[in-house]
DNA sequence: TGCATCGTACGAAAAACATCGTACCTTTGA
DNA sequence: TCAAAGGTACGATGTTTTTCGTACGATGCA
């Protein structure tokens, strides 16, 4: 079933569904070839499942595919930032009990946060 | 095998095990029965089902427990802190590249935080 | 033409997670 | 004393996610 634009909800991606789009987001639409080289830069792993987990995510909704070619491109159909807001939102809403500024704290309080980083986000506010 | 406190690096706490985290850092160490009586505040569960993850959470050392009595009382084996930190800093890696100013302009574009959160992260900085 | 190469389709197995039923032991109180 | 209540142990099952092998069609080129 091909999710057409029905204002559904597309379900959350998963870890290895989440792999796949950032290489999408960084490299724009692609080949599965291509992105499988990608994610083999970091990871094992087969041709076969990379263009299953393609697939899957297609059936899913969360891509769609422009098979004009025979090399399928594959192309996210939320926008990254869209996509990064509900992970976001999530993320905020069940560690931080949706307090963005708790989050903030965590965030001042590890040391992984550079001088300059500060600089700009003080800028930002 | 139960984990001592070699400086071994714990897996990730999964969806279900972060639930009964949230609880136990909540209300401190606890009984099954209460964790699991808290997790029914929000969603169907079977007793033995909260049991038994808690159990796996004590096999891969996520959990620790004091047996002493019959009703044992398990505890978290890091502090919220560690783990939360954990958690966000993979967070921050595999959506930001590491960038927690990026992660604080998602933040901030995305509507969902208030003057007043605002007014309190300037404060910090 | 024919074969090596590169592509997709898809079933099925493996692995990771989550849930529950049943067995069985301890405690409690009528 | 003995049955009900409440505790742990643990195998089994269900579900979702991840990976891969195999089949087979297209393309390119010697």
């Amino acid at each position: 079933m091909e999710n057409t634009s029905t204002g559904k909800q597309l379900p959350e991606p998963t870890k290895a569904e989440l792999e796949i789009l950032q290489v999408l987001w960084e490299f724009g639409p692609s080949t599965v070839r291509f992105v499988n080289e990608q994610l083999n830069l970091q990871k094992d792993v087969n041709y076969t499942s990379t263009l299953k987990q393609m697939q899957i995510m297609t059936e899913k909704g969360i891509l769609k595919r422009d098979e004009s070619q025979m090399k399928h491109i594959y192309i996210p159909v939320e926008a990254e930032e869209k996509t990064k807001d509900q992970l976001l939102d999530r993320f905020v809403n069940t560690l931080y009990k949706g307090s963005a500024s708790r989050l903030m704290m965590q965030l001042l309080g590890n040391e992984k946060i550079s001088k300059e980083e500060i600089e700009a986000i003080k800028k930002m506010l």
